[in-house]
DNA sequence: AGCGATGTTCGCCG
DNA sequence: TCGGCGAACATCGC
């Protein structure tokens, strides 16, 4: 379930059990899910460890020394780790061996994600046009992302360009917290509401770290166990209803969530 | 059996 | 240029 709060729980993973082993062998169950060749990518990587790893917006960047490992997870993306090799996970399809005998395995049931090689994060950041880390960010930055844009409130947040980290379930989870309606013109917020949109989005963020992505335990007033029956608002027992933007469908609450124009 | 799914990217068009 | 839309990518579960 890979956004943000997905991807950083990733990461708290991967440093947890991956760092600092020694990479003795590779193997590559399907060759889709890289966007280096093959073989480069084996070279590149066998004989080192994982020396630290960072999170921006949905990627995760390696460090190997000299080379950062990316991976990205889309919409199927997860990691596992095991000691056994017929523990290996369906879907596995980049399966990393340790020195102590040890195996990562990269998930990808769809095969949405990706796993590249990059020399340098920021250039990849600046290649892959993504805006700052939705998470990290700062009011001045968020401000100035979102300077002369006039996209719909939800394409905005979903737009990694702008702030990255961010998809479609949690932005209708920051939108309903906001009290903003999906399709508000994002330059239609003054600078108050844009503080407070920006405060959400952190707490919110926050909130699916805390709970490790695991929807079910989300607050009582959080609209995201509603997303997939049309439900009762939580808030004001008004009916939840679906809308589509751009091929996705998205929920929010038509009385709680005003449309500023 | 067909549709939709937490993502990204590209071409089309207003 | 911006931004919305729809398709494509690949697989599986409902």
């Amino acid at each position: 379930m890979p956004e943000l709060p997905e991807v950083e729980t990733f990461k708290r993973y991967f440093d947890s059990t991956s760092l600092n082993k020694n990479i003795n062998e590779i193997m590559v169950r399907d060759n889709r899910v890289l966007n280096v060749e093959e073989n480069n990518f084996k070279i590149k990587i066998i004989g080192k460890t994982f020396n630290s790893s960072q999170r921006h917006g949905k990627y995760l960047f390696v460090d190997l020394n000299s080379i950062f490992l990316v991976f990205h997870f889309g919409m199927t993306g997860d990691f596992e780790y095991f000691s056994k090799i017929d523990e290996e996970p369906t879907h596995s399809r980049i399966l990393f061996k340790f020195q102590n005998d040890d195996y990562l395995s990269y998930i990808s049931q769809r095969m949405f994600g990706k796993v590249d090689l990059t020399e340098k994060v920021e250039t990849f950041i600046k290649e892959k046009k993504l805006g700052p880390d939705a998470f990290n960010m700062t009011f001045q930055d968020f401000k100035s992302a979102l300077k002369k844009r006039s996209a719909y409130a939800k394409s905005a947040l979903m737009d990694q360009s702008i702030v990255a980290g961010i998809g479609n379930i949690y932005s209708d989870e920051i939108l309903y917290q906001a009290k903003i309606h999906p399709k508000t013109k994002i330059n239609k917020l003054d600078e108050l509401k844009l503080k407070e949109l920006f405060d959400i989005i952190k707490r919110v963020l926050k909130c699916g770290i805390e709970k490790k992505g695991e929807l079910s335990t989300y607050p009582k007033n959080y609209i995201i166990p509603y997303r997939n029956k049309k439900g009762i608002c939580p808030k004001c027992t008004g009916k939840i209803q679906r809308l589509e933007i751009s091929g996705r469908h998205g929920f929010f609450c038509p009385s709680c969530q005003i449309q500023i124009n």
